[in-house]
DNA sequence: AGGGTCAGTATTGTATACAAGACCCTGGCT
DNA sequence: AGCCAGGGTCTTGTATACAATACTGACCCT
């Protein structure tokens, strides 16, 4: 694991998500080497590999920034989640195993204990619970390629931008909704677990693109 | 243009698209960069960014291979294909404006031309305005972040094995799907647009895993 | 005074030199 | 004879030095 790119990339999509690095805000090669503590070769490694990602926009001879999603791109991207997370279930129904199956029970449950507990990480750990279990529908289905594009589509900055919009009714509607998706998983219909999903994330558009409630937490 | 990042990714993707870098083959870093004229370090970084789009494989310090698909790869591309150039399609019937339509018209009488013509290089042409074709339909979605997704995914050297696998009467079929998704598109039928382009790619599905026929060319 | 141009500076782009790890072949041991 | 060990070589990984390009500010010209 060792390998300085490897820690450049991480370190470096790190300080994105987390905020430390916020949109549109300008990356400088050398203070990023200086900051993780090798050189610049690995850096511009990183930010390759990165800006391939989707999360940083390169401009030739004049560096590196932070990609700013506008209100368009988080429909866009909404949309093409609903498209291909659905496709996703409607495989998942089929090829899911016993074992998935129960995992994903689990974290359905976590997720509820999580949104009615009162940790005040509450919304962290809810977010958090939520990408896992769409994380693990999506291996359900088995394909390695879906997952690739999905990473592409479904960047974490997104969640944080989504974070806090919910209001507590609609995160009942969320938790309830996962329930419905891993119920239609148990039974292998395709269609109804295609649906669901798809009514899932259609639901979260919606949610996006409106002031923050501060009522809720993360979930797709 | 000039730079030499630049020069040595399209070399080394043309390279693996026209065959002188087949599937599996090892690239050696050394060599591409003596072949192209620049030193390693933007081979380096044009390999990167063939890795982020799946074109070649990375394995920490045992160099880059180019990708080899599977059958399943290749079943897996074209579902999607159809999955993401449906939705595509949905979208354009709602926003192509009239010159994008007049272009579609004329590429779509070109590839009619160029199945009928008898030149040596037929197949080429016909695949190459197949493909342009396909691409309008995308741009006339407009949605910039569908284009990058697609990109990833419907590799150039796919199109070289879905190559001659057509036989004449279903060169004919795709020809025909070609009208039918434009007339789709023409009528502003979100509906059928999507549908045509569906049962147009999944036609292609088919094809592909057969053995060549050599009797007519690609034709997505 | 305003605008344009030219030099200085900062930052990215490229080359090269060096380090580290992985493959391969030979030699010795069992 | 087969197998394990060790060194040599080849290739990738990283650092640094150098080149080229774009921003900044000041000065000159109109």
């Amino acid at each position: 694991m060792g390998s300085a790119t490897e820690l450049a990339y991480t370190r470096i999509r790190q300080g994105i998500l987390d905020g430390a690095h916020g949109p549109a805000s300008r990356l400088r090669e050398e203070d990023l080497a200086a900051g993780i503590g090798v050189s610049r070769t690995p850096v511009r490694e990183a930010l390759r590999r990165l800006g391939a990602e989707g999360l940083v926009e390169f401009t030739p001879n004049r560096g590196v920034r932070v990609v700013a999603w506008s209100e368009r791109d988080l429909q866009e991207i909404f949309e093409l989640r609903a498209l291909l997370e659905g496709y996703g279930a409607r495989l998942a129904a089929g090829r899911a195993t016993a074992p998935a199956l129960r995992g994903l029970t689990v974290l359905a449950e976590r997720m509820e204990e999580a949104v009615r507990g009162h940790a005040p990480d509450r919304l962290e750990r809810v977010a958090e619970i939520n990408n896992r279990f769409h994380q693990g529908v999506l291996a359900a289905a088995a394909s390695d390629r879906l997952v690739a594009i999905l990473g592409h589509v479904v960047q974490v900055p997104l969640v944080r931008h989504t974070f806090r919009r919910y209001a507590p009714r609609e995160l009942e509607r969320s938790l309830s909704q996962h329930r419905e998706i891993l119920e239609a998983l148990r039974q292998g219909d395709p269609e109804w677990a295609a649906s669901a999903m798809r009514s899932h994330i259609l639901g979260a558009r919606n949610v996006v693109g409106r002031a923050p409630t501060g009522g809720g937490a993360a979930a797709t």
